[in-house]
DNA sequence: CAAAAAATGTAATAAATATTTCATGTGAGA
DNA sequence: TCTCACATGAAATATTTATTACATTTTTTG
């Protein structure tokens, strides 16, 4: 049955490769509910994943059980394994807010997040990544979603320091548009895409597949639709003390990509930010009554 | 079913006066199991508790299911809702120990940046800002420098979210000269401003200052000559594993002040939230298809 | 653009499961 | 000791469920 140490979950996604779309999809119900979709019957789980039974039968055969019922029975001893304690789970009264301040809170559940994000982050999609971005013959297109175009932004903002041919796709029908013209087989579609998943973004991100396009996604453990297509998936967390989702990590995720850009471009990149740096000085509208700034990068 | 924010341990445990002796032995399997025996199927869940089948079920019954499939449905929720952070955290092939790759350090470093500008944030500065920003008569407009104008930016559209009055201030400098016009003594200016500091964002929070605005300064521990007018100022550590300074910290912080702000304003927030996202369902061309997220924030 | 291969669903089937019925066992009170 | 009410399980049954075989559709490839 599964190897010690590895959990349900790492198996499904190592055997994702295999995976036919329609069986992706119940991977995706599986992780969309902590795995829990499990415990369904086989017609169950097909209806939510929206494949048929048959399709749930074959997934389960390929990520290497028997049947569904010897899944059933490793998924209950992962998620029991994984489960808190009884007392835990039946003596917190409602108003336990142990904690303070919400900053307290907040901070704690921030630096979680950020620590779980990275400890599962694939390494070997991780260098893949940074090695495209660092590929300098190779155009990048960054885009994002409604929120998301934010983290698109930065990461072109950056982007655009440390190497040439970087495109950031404007966030407008047309924009998107636009940058299909010109995307082509050597290029590289950086696309964020967090839940609630966007249907255009799918569509955008479909279409750049079509062209021949290298596809870097960036979405939360649910798993965007993209995930289908993509050629590398980053996942980052998305809980937050708050109702809202969080970008923090997405963020973090971010900069470490730059971070590792930096690491492998060396003098090349340095180079260039020198350079870009020295253009602004004489052509910019501002810091020009100040002059003083020379640091790497400015707010 | 069973009632919100009941449990499904406390509704066994309520009805246990009402069991026979055979029936409160499954009763004690399934706490035996945290629960978990009650994904077996009923012959089994019977041969655990050493019981026979028609007893599970009648125990079922009497706990208030109409039958066994709906008892573990409830169940499927149930401990889908305790169950610790999903697949992560124990995952990660045996191969990838946490140890030196850029991703280990990068978490550790990030991960301490933001416990320790949270621990150090004035408790009483944030407190005043999210009160400030909770306030709905007042304008709040926002702006950043170069690379900060992001943090602006997804501040704006935050507080778009939550309240009415809010205006993001474009940068450029025509955007900066007409927000100038608008500025009145009741409005809040929020501004960021890390090193390097732009002195054209100085010069835009002394003409605000002039005009009688409360200031917010948001900027790094090296405080933004901004700091002398501003009224309140929260800083946030800018230390990143790589040459460029990092963002990530004043992103949680701005997600911090909005979960301040969703606290604060409860309903009337959650109002508006609802109000924004049925027009958009109405107008926009996105997200028709895909429902399923249920997430509140969309990317 | 056609042919081959792959993916996926439909329908049939076999297995298992939950549930009901009913007989047996157990203990309390006359 | 008898009886009655209740608890419990064995066996039968009706239902649900997983699985297989096959047909249809979609995608890939030459």
């Amino acid at each position: 049955m599964t190897d010690p140490g590895t959990t349900l979950g790492d198996l499904i996604h190592q055997r994702t490769a295999d995976l036919t779309p329609a069986e992706r999809r119940v991977a995706r119900t599986l992780f969309a509910s902590n795995l829990m979709a499990g415990f369904d019957t086989v017609a169950g789980l097909a209806a939510r994943s929206n494949v048929s039974g048959p399709t749930v039968v074959r997934f389960i055969g390929k990520i290497g059980f028997a049947g569904y019922a010897d899944f059933q029975r490793a998924l209950e001893r992962d998620v029991g394994a994984r489960i808190d304690s009884p007392l835990r789970l039946y003596g917190r009264s409602p108003s336990e807010q142990r904690g303070d301040h919400l900053l307290d809170i907040a901070g704690i559940s921030f630096a979680e997040g950020l620590k779980l994000t990275f400890a599962n982050l694939s390494r070997a999609d991780f260098d893949a990544v940074v090695a495209l971005l660092a590929d300098t013959r190779r155009t990048i297109s960054t885009s994002g979603g409604r929120f998301t175009q934010t983290c698109a932004e930065l990461l072109h903002a950056h982007l655009y320091q440390l190497r040439p041919r970087t495109r950031l796709i404007a966030y407008t029908p047309s924009g998107r548009a636009d940058a299909l013209l010109d995307l082509s087989k050597a290029d590289v579609f950086v696309v964020f895409d967090l839940r609630r998943y966007q249907k255009d973004t799918i569509a955008l991100a479909n279409a750049a597949r079509k062209r021949g396009v290298a596809i870097v996604l960036v979405t939360d453990p649910w798993l965007s639709p993209i995930a289908d297509i993509a050629d590398h998936v980053l996942t980052v967390d998305v809980e937050a003390p708050s109702p809202y989702d969080s970008m923090v990590p997405c963020i973090a995720l971010i900069e470490a990509l730059v971070a590792g850009m930096v690491d492998r471009l060396g003098d090349t990149s340095r180079r260039r930010i020198t350079k870009l740096e020295r253009l602004r000085e004489g052509y910019t509208w501002d810091d020009r009554e100040f002059p003083q700034g020379s640091g790497d990068r400015e707010s």
